[in-house]
DNA sequence: GGACGATACATGCAGATGCATCTAACGTCC
DNA sequence: GGACGTTAGATGCATCTGCATGTATCGTCC
């Protein structure tokens, strides 16, 4: 009974903490540089890359959205000029994804704005 | 630099913990009692409160959703037969949710199911 | 009592997500 | 080389969400 009541509690702090953090990165990604929360992560991963050419498929394994979502984000990375997709050599039904020159740079911008925000949350 | 670090290491971490837990919330509710987790866990919040007779601003402060998806997440239940919605005499801009008692069951339901998935996940 | 700003909830709309499915390319077995 | 199961990624579809706004009611001030 206290258990059930301790996992119930231990899930809501866990909801709480994310959905303020999650809401305000949304919130201040969105309006001070036109990203989503999964936009930047994405960006964040292509660029935490050394080889800065990773395909949709490891970027799946790295963040928490399904393929179908992140074949979209990508997508949408690709219509604001932020990423390139290109073929894979050695296996054509893979996609390369590198990120622009635009895209560091509005990498770059957003990274303090989402640093700050996780600064105010996290201790 | 570390310290930048760490704060995204535990954001990462975080972000991954909750989503493993949602999705697999979702995924129990859902197929077990075709409930999401915003109604199971809107059903548990009317439960919880003893007068099981709670404005809707209410809930909106003890859920992390927006008002307007609450509105939603309560027609949903309410459309399902799970809640009922009454006029609040007092405040007529106001609304009452009430859960019936086909809302109880399922709750009852869907609850251990619903601590199973908390169990697994949280120590 | 009437005007006016604030509050409670509903709703139009656009965007992101997951599941299921589709297409194309891969690898293997014969 | 052709058939077949598998894998990478794209896409149709339904759903949930938030923001902005609409509607009705409240409370106050004159």
């Amino acid at each position: 009974m206290t258990a059930e009541a301790a996992l119930a509690d231990q899930w809501r702090s866990l909801l709480s903490r994310y959905s303020r953090i999650a809401h305000d990165l949304d919130r201040e990604l969105q309006s001070g540089h036109g990203l989503t929360v999964s936009e930047y992560e994405a960006l964040d991963q292509l660029l935490c890359r050394p080889p800065c050419k990773v395909r949709v498929q490891d970027l799946v394994e790295s963040m928490h959205l399904s393929q179908s979502a992140l074949s979209r984000t990508v997508a949408r990375l690709e219509k604001c000029g932020l990423v390139e997709r290109a073929m894979c050599d050695t296996d054509r039904r893979g996609v390369f994804v590198t990120p622009t020159e635009e895209g560091r740079r509005v990498h770059g911008e957003a990274r303090p704005t989402y640093l700050q925000v996780l600064a105010r949350h996290l201790s």
